[in-house]
DNA sequence: GCCAACGTTGGC
DNA sequence: GCCAACGTTGGC
């Protein structure tokens, strides 16, 4: 199993949105990087459990956790003319962007802070608070995701 | 709202 | 394949 964090805008998708509804999966789409698109793709599987991150933000940082009960597959998004989303560039024989779903694990009763976050030396490895980062589905390691659950 | 840093696009 | 210009991300 591995562990992941997704970054989301909590305006659009929060935390809370999972907690309203915890027996329904969140279809994890819109990511439109490639590299974010590969691990999505070539890595991420059901099972794997996954920090939700909360950016562009008052309160920025690790909200919570789900887990994937659906890996890889064709971004509806996508195809959807009325979507943000929509790639004119995409076709149903060659997608060109992936979802995966989630389902609500839990929120965590203190948001983890991302200074906190960024004051660790366990963490400094951590694509999240590395200078530049931009990457939106990010791989955390065991070691890392222990070091952050410890925090709460 | 600013802007640094990065990703993408497209001309050559 | 280079790289300038432009667009986006995301913290502050």
């Amino acid at each position: 199993m591995n562990y992941w964090l997704f970054k989301t805008e909590p305006a659009e998708c929060s935390i809370d949105d999972f907690a309203r509804a915890p027996d329904t999966p969140i279809v994890w789409e819109g990511v439109r990087n490639y590299q974010a698109r590969n691990f999505l793709r070539d890595q991420v599987a059901i099972g794997d459990q996954v920090f939700i991150y909360h950016s562009s933000c008052k309160d920025i940082g690790i909200a919570g956790i789900a887990k994937v009960v659906k890996a890889a597959y064709p971004d509806p998004s996508q195809f959807d003319r009325n979507s943000i989303y929509f790639d004119q560039k995409s076709t149903t024989e060659q997608p060109r962007w992936i979802a995966v779903n989630l389902l609500f694990v839990s929120k965590l009763e203190q948001l983890i802070r991302l200074d906190k976050l960024k004051s660790l030396a366990t963490l400094i490895e951590l694509p999240l608070v590395r200078k530049g980062n931009r990457l939106s589905v990010m791989p955390v390691t065991r070691a890392e995701w222990q070091t952050i659950i410890a925090l709460t």
